[in-house]
Parts: structure tokens; C-alpha cells; sequence
DNA sequence: GGCTGTGAATACATTCACAGCA
DNA sequence: TGCTGTGAATGTATTCACAGCC
């Protein structure tokens, strides 16, 4: 009888089989290293649903940045990025404070202050496990969003994929997922194989030494604590739709005509 | 014109601005309809973070279902499911009451409950947009998710492609957007172009008759209240990883690879 | 005894509203 | 004056813990 009372703290062995649910991630601590150096990581935490959001900030900046834009106010840019001000200050004020009262922020300060918590600053290298028509896309995407994840290797089980470069890179073989992440140093790995092959993948994959998996498999992974696993479920997202559908029809009751 | 729901007495106030929702992995803004005004309304409402975990749910048991399980114990589902037992029961709970104490849940019986409030006894027809590497690939998933999402309609821009099948449907120009998925009655459009065409795309397909966008390009997409709007974006799920890379590497304490 | 269903308690996230600074 | 930054207030989601039923 396994108490529940005492899975809070203690987690030697606890091996909790949970495993990241898109949205299940705490926020996230992280040692706030402004600028005020000497003082030691004061642990300032963002929270996981603002850490989403800072990326779509960096994309809106970037984007207004190129179009010549040197400062913006948070409304301004809150409804770039689809938010309201409030949130978008909030977000930006766990970076620290880099704006200025009665003007706004600076495009460029923002930018790389958020570069720099996101990890941005250093290059991931991708790998992209199962080269189906998913797979054969993301290998495609060619360094995937803007540079940062170049896609270094590829893996599927297909012996007749094997040796055949896709987007510049050769595909090798499951077998060897281990040892190529590792000798090419490969940080990310993204799942696009069937279901079935998905687990056996991720564990050759964490034994090459990969820290963060993007799963495309509609499977539940069981990783070690210290890699980060993401998922992105097609037939989720759609269900999801399918659920407002369906409640909109019954709120609306009879007479309107749905699809 | 048929009425598009009227709201609520309580949320009257708004009328900036359709909000796209911010994003589904994390967190996800509700179309708030929350209270329930009427004294018959029947639909209890249900956390939009659970919405995304009966559909997971479901899909492990129906695994469980092919492989002769007729009862299960919500200790047992909730690990396969990567959650914990407490957060699977209330979510079960949203439904009604569907088990047995002292037994568990009939898998058949959770199943067909789970389905019911999923919407997924009624078909939804898919488009794709944007027959790229992505588009592609979305496009031969052929009948997506294990049928109940048929993709019925494809398009794009390029003139060496309109006409030419994918997956045995032929595609169809950008502008025949509204009036192609009027007629098939597509009710889910899947956008996968690239970021500049996206918002035209989907003014397209809401004049189309389309309730629901998957999004799978990089920006916030403007759409009328009665569109619900989930969005798919690499690179915002690849910088998150990176940023739990960055977070744990500081936290170690060796400086950063910078380039 | 085993297991569900659920109020109560807690943790997390968003919004409000205003002090404080350029 | 205009806009940021943030505590306080509100709203949502998760977890606890146990009553109730098999």
C-alpha cells in the first residue's frame, strides 16, 4: 500500500512515472544572473506558461526589429503577440527590468535579453528520428526556426533510407542513434516515428547522451528526471477542437447548423 | 444569417478584439463560458487543461480496449496516461459518475463517454492548406487520427500543384478556399503555409464555413469570436527546451557555449 | 479491503489597479 | 503625461484526504 501522503519531497527513488504532459511542467526555476553580479544566483523562477509566451515575444521582436522599429510599449507589442499588456508586462518583468517608464522597451535590449534566457545563445543540435513523411519534413525544415537547431542527424529503421541524405544529412540506422548523438553532440531529439517505436527511440536517444526530446508520437514516454520531454499530439489538438464543436452545438441547442 | 451564439448576459463587455487564444501547450485562455446562466444547463463546464487529457485518456484505452482489458482501475490508467490517479478521477469526474468503488471503470462504458463529450460521434471534415514539406505530410496521414477527421479538401498556391492529388485529393487554389469548403463542409481548416500567407489563409477558410483552425504557422491569427484557434509552433516548443537546457546548465554551474 | 468521487486545501496563473519614474 | 513594474485580488488547476459504496 503505497501511501500517497509521502511523495512530496523525497524523490530518491521515487521514480514517479508521470511524465510531462505539455502543460504538467511547474514553473521552472533559474538563477537570475542580472547584471548586479558578485551576489550569488538569486533563484528567480518563471513560470512554465510565461516561458511559452517569451518565445512569441522574441518572434514579434525579431520581426519588428527587421521592419526598423528600435523601442515599443508593452500594449503595442501585447497585441503583436496576441496577449493583453498586463500579462505581457508581468512576463517580461521576470527577466528583470529593461524597460523604460513612459516610453516603452528598448526592440534590441529585449531581444537579447530574451535570447539569453531562452538558450539562445548557444546552438541545439537537432536530430530527427523516423524520416516518414513527418520526419521527411521537420529533416527538411533545414535548421528549423531561424537558426539555433540545426538538424545534424537523422535515424530511421528503413534499410532502403539508410545512406540516403535528406536535406543534406545521410539517414542512418536506429541501431546507431547512441553513439552518433553522441559523437555529433546532439542536444534535441525529435520523435516522428510510429507509436510502437517511439519508447525504444527515446531511450537510445537518452543513452546518446540527448537532453530534450519533441515527441510527434501519440505515446506517453518514460524518460529520466533530467531530460525534458515535449509533446506535440495531432489527434489531441483536433479532439480538443472537436470538444468546442461540440459544445457549442449543445450550448446553442437546436437551430443552428453545425458542422 | 444564422445567429452566431449570442453571449451571455455576464460577458457582454467584450467586443475588442478577437483574442486568439495565446497557446495550447502550456496554458490556454477559455472562451469562458463559464457560468451557466440557464437552470437547465446541462453542460457542466470542463478546465480546458483537462479537455486536453480525455483525448489522451481515451486513446490509452482504447489501446487497452484492442487488447481485451474490460475493467481498469484508475491507478492503472493514469500511469498509462502519464498522470497521477487524483488528477485522472476529478477529470473523469467532469463526465459524470462512470465507475465502480471498490472496482474501476468499465473500459467500454468510458470509452463511448468519452467520445460522446469529445464530439467525436460526428465526422469532421478536414482541410489542409499550404501542401508544402508539412502540408504534405499532414495531408498522407490520410484520414488523420484513426478516422472521425477525414481530410477532404487540400490547397495551395502554386499553379504546378493545383489539380495534382495528394493522397488521393486533388488541391485546389488558395481562392477557392471559401466556396471549395462550403460545399464539402469542412469544419476543421489546417493551416500550413508559410507565416505570411496564414491570416488571409484563414479569413479564407472562416468565410468558408470553417469552425476550427490548426495553426501551424509562427503567428497569432486574428478570427472571429466563434472560430476557435489552436496553434502548432515548433519553434516556440524547440525554444522551450532549450530554455530547460539553459536553466539546468546554469544551474550546474559551467559557463555557456557561445557562438 | 479496494477504489471511486469529491469537497477542501493548496499551488499556479492571470488580471487589476496604482505607485513610481522618465 | 505616459508607460513600466508589481503587490494584491481574482480566477483556474492540481493535489489531498476521506466519506461512501462495492
Amino acid at each position: 500500500m503505497v501511501s500517497q501522503r509521502d511523495r512530496r519531497n523525497g524523490s530518491a527513488v521515487a521514480r514517479k512515472l508521470s511524465t510531462p504532459d505539455a502543460d504538467n511542467a511547474p514553473t521552472a526555476e533559474m538563477p537570475a544572473v542580472t547584471e548586479n553580479g558578485g551576489e550569488e544566483a538569486r533563484v528567480r523562477s518563471i513560470p512554465e506558461a510565461a516561458v511559452a509566451r517569451l518565445a512569441v515575444y522574441l518572434r514579434v521582436l525579431s520581426a519588428m526589429s527587421e521592419q526598423g522599429a528600435t523601442t515599443v510599449a508593452s500594449e503595442e507589442l501585447a497585441t503583436a503577440a496576441g496577449v493583453n499588456s498586463a500579462k505581457l508586462r508581468k512576463d517580461l518583468s521576470y527577466l528583470g527590468s529593461y524597460g523604460t517608464r513612459g516610453v516603452g522597451y528598448e526592440v534590441a535590449v529585449l531581444v537579447a535579453q530574451l535570447e539569453r534566457i531562452l538558450g539562445l545563445t548557444r546552438q541545439h543540435k537537432v536530430a530527427v528520428v523516423g524520416i516518414g513523411n513527418l520526419g521527411h519534413a521537420l529533416a527538411n525544415y533545414g535548421g528549423f526556426p531561424g537558426r539555433g537547431f540545426p538538424v545534424e542527424a537523422l535515424f530511421d529503421i528503413d534499410p532502403d533510407l539508410i545512406g540516403v541524405p535528406v536535406g543534406g544529412i545521410p539517414v542512418s540506422h536506429l541501431n546507431d542513434i547512441p553513439e552518433v548523438c553522441s559523437e555529433r553532440g546532439i542536444s534535441i531529439g525529435v520523435i516522428a516515428t510510429p507509436p510502437p517505436a517511439a519508447q525504444t527511440v527515446a531511450d537510445r536517444l537518452v543513452q546518446g547522451g540527448v537532453q530534450c526530446v519533441l515527441n510527434f508520437a501519440p505515446v506517453v514516454l518514460q524518460v529520466p528526471d533530467h531530460v525534458e520531454v515535449r509533446k506535440v499530439d495531432l489527434a489531441v489538438e483536433l479532439q480538443i477542437l472537436s470538444f468546442h464543436v461540440a459544445r457549442r452545438a449543445e450550448n446553442v441547442g437546436n437551430g443552428m447548423v453545425v458542422r
